[in-house]
DNA sequence: TTTACTGCAAATCTTTTGCATCAAC
DNA sequence: GTTGATGCAAAAGATTTGCAGTAAA
């Protein structure tokens, strides 16, 4: 992504830097908050703006997507990570990873039903996991309310 | 939905027949804000945090359920009118009703392959509907990867 | 009369923006 | 030295909340 950035002319600031190897290194997805409390704390002076201002940039340069999964925070991921859809457990608020092939189906369904081209990055479908399905005593939910 | 109200002891004021009937008298989704312009052209006093407080009672008592079809508006929709889902087009903003029937196998998959309960109550879909399909290709980017 | 409901204003929370300053190239 | 990028503060947009007054039962 640096490459990219400095390649296309952009100036490779320390905060920049930063912002790019947070969303590089998380997991899948991660909140524009997120990124700002890692990169504050190795730089205090950060601002959340310059946060959002790279995000937007890495979106246009089509370097990450932009996903919101419902519930007023919007989530990124690294496009060469490839893309990926996500459960989201109202209980617990786990999100767990959901393989492409799993929504094909419904992709050509709606293709062919509602010549609707359906963009499934921007997936999130919430339910029930596993666990909480099966520990049916419900947690005081801590991450998720979106009810 | 008001019997439903009055009968759970709550108070039927004015401004919660009102706003009943908006969200009874939308075709399928209505957000706060849509509400909150019908209701106060005829009832210029009412306040958005009537209509909120509304909204979440009306929720809580399972007559309406709440949709984050993402980009920072919440839909609501009367729970007796059936579940739907949308296909949001991201070109012109068009919501197309999506029958139940086309998400079962999804569902099913789901449950089967991840034991994940999923709540399609809550869904909605990102795409580009028939007519901006047909017309002007916009960006080439995203219409080809099928990211 | 009682107290649930309302209006108002102010507070949240996330994201955006204007502007003067600063630093990458 | 240019001018793109940043920090700061303030704005914007959706939703929530504290509080005192009002009206439904």
């Amino acid at each position: 992504m640096t490459d990219e950035l400095s390649h296309q002319g952009y100036r490779m600031t320390p905060q920049r830097l930063m912002i790019v190897a947070a969303v590089e290194n998380s997991s899948n997805h991660i909140s524009a908050d997120e990124i700002y409390s890692q990169v504050v704390a190795k730089y205090p002076n950060v601002n959340v703006s310059t946060v959002y201002r790279t995000l937007e940039l890495l979106e246009r340069l089509g370097l990450v997507t932009k996903t919101d999964l419902g519930g007023g925070r919007v989530m990124y991921h690294p496009v060469e990570k490839g893309h990926h859809h996500h459960l989201v457990c109202k209980e617990c608020g786990a999100i767990i990873d959901l393989d492409e092939s799993a929504l094909m189906p419904l992709k050509e369904s709606l293709l062919h039903q509602y010549q609707f081209i359906a963009d499934l990055r921007h997936l999130g479908i919430l339910g029930v996991c596993v666990n909480c399905r099966q520990q049916t005593p419900k947690k005081p939910a801590e991450s998720q309310q979106g009810e």
